[in-house]
DNA sequence: TGTAGCATGTAAGCCGTTACATGATTGA
DNA sequence: TCAATCATGTAACGGCTTACATGCTACA
């Protein structure tokens, strides 16, 4: 319960997940994460769910329960606090969402395409062409696990959105590729 | 010309920002990165510019010139060596790019929809719309601004991609509000 | 007179990652 | 017995931001 200063958003994160479960050890969380966050947010490095959960236990968001394991070490789990859901809610309430920040090192690539020559940017966008049908796959699989169950509803809202996402990536990518080819086409030119 | 461990993506960032002028000081690095590579990158505080372009002066990548004020102040101007130029080549060239990176607020919140409400979501998204709205006519205008220099075809061609990304967020978005508001198979019912 | 823009930095601090250390269990 | 997975952490460090400090010019 110490500290009043500002939580870092990722906090808020975890402490969401820990709305969706009544208890869950880090790894866990972690292992959450990898399946939801990491597609819109981060998904924070194992020794960074530690901490946070940490920090939310100090601050009396979250509270922990040792759970003794076969051998001599144990698990901690953690379950949201009635204060840590009600700073959850205000701050859905309150706090007012940033433009996304997007760090893409594609379009990096494609910017500099006058130093990397267009055979460099055409190999550059198909490659991401790649990943991104790896990631509308993985997208995918989570989703028809959510299935209809109407308590992950958001969670699938999300997970189609980022289909949506993926596929206009893909889109927009092909929509560059051609101009590259043609650099005369496209409208309002000329 | 000290360290030879592997530099940020910034640097380069930075370093690709030189390669389109013959000189440049901090501030109008600054500027220059405000209007590109804030939209697909980040665009770094003014004293991260200028550590970089420390770091990059200190390992023969750029060279730096003072330029006397009008007053008892100087301006120091920086410039690509042959050095940076070849740095940059290499790693356009061999440096596979990573999967984007995203950090969606209005995600987020939709992903917690089931403790923020319905209503706040509504809003949520539609403050969301409202900012892409806004970027997307920043993006016009310095589009609007690059014009048909073939010098410039890259950046436009991102300037493009970006005002291409983000309609699609709009029309995505819009696809959630509607799925928000008839949540579609509704007739099986608990 | 004061504020906005041009211009250059230093200092402190947080977020988040990688590397490292440790220990238990399961199965090949 | 070796590797993989489960499980929990500490330490060090880098990237980036915010806050602060400074000085000059133009202009309202």
């Amino acid at each position: 319960m110490s500290q009043d200063t500002a939580l870092p958003i990722t906090s808020y994160a975890l402490l969401g997940l820990l709305s969706l479960r009544s208890e869950a050890s880090g790894y866990e969380l972690k292992q959450l994460a990898d399946r939801t966050l990491r597609f819109f947010w981060i998904s924070p490095a194992m020794s960074q769910v530690y901490s946070e959960c940490n920090r939310l236990t100090d601050r009396g968001l979250a509270a922990a329960r040792e759970v003794p394991g076969p051998g001599r070490r144990s698990t901690r789990v953690f379950r949201l606090t009635p204060a840590g859901r009600a700073e959850l809610e205000r701050w859905l309430d309150e706090e007012e969402p940033d433009f996304p920040i997007l760090k893409h090192p594609a379009a990096l690539r494609l910017f500099l395409g006058h130093v990397a020559g267009p055979a460099r940017i055409r190999a550059v966008l198909d490659g991401y062409v790649e990943q991104l049908s790896g990631r509308i796959e993985e997208l995918a699989r989570i989703r028809a696990g959510i299935g209809d169950d109407p308590h992950l509803m958001y969670p699938g809202l999300v997970a189609e959105w980022g289909q949506r996402y993926y596929r206009g990536e893909i889109d927009a990518v092909r929509a560059i590729a051609q101009r590259l080819r043609e650099p005369k086409s496209s409208g309002g030119g000329s």
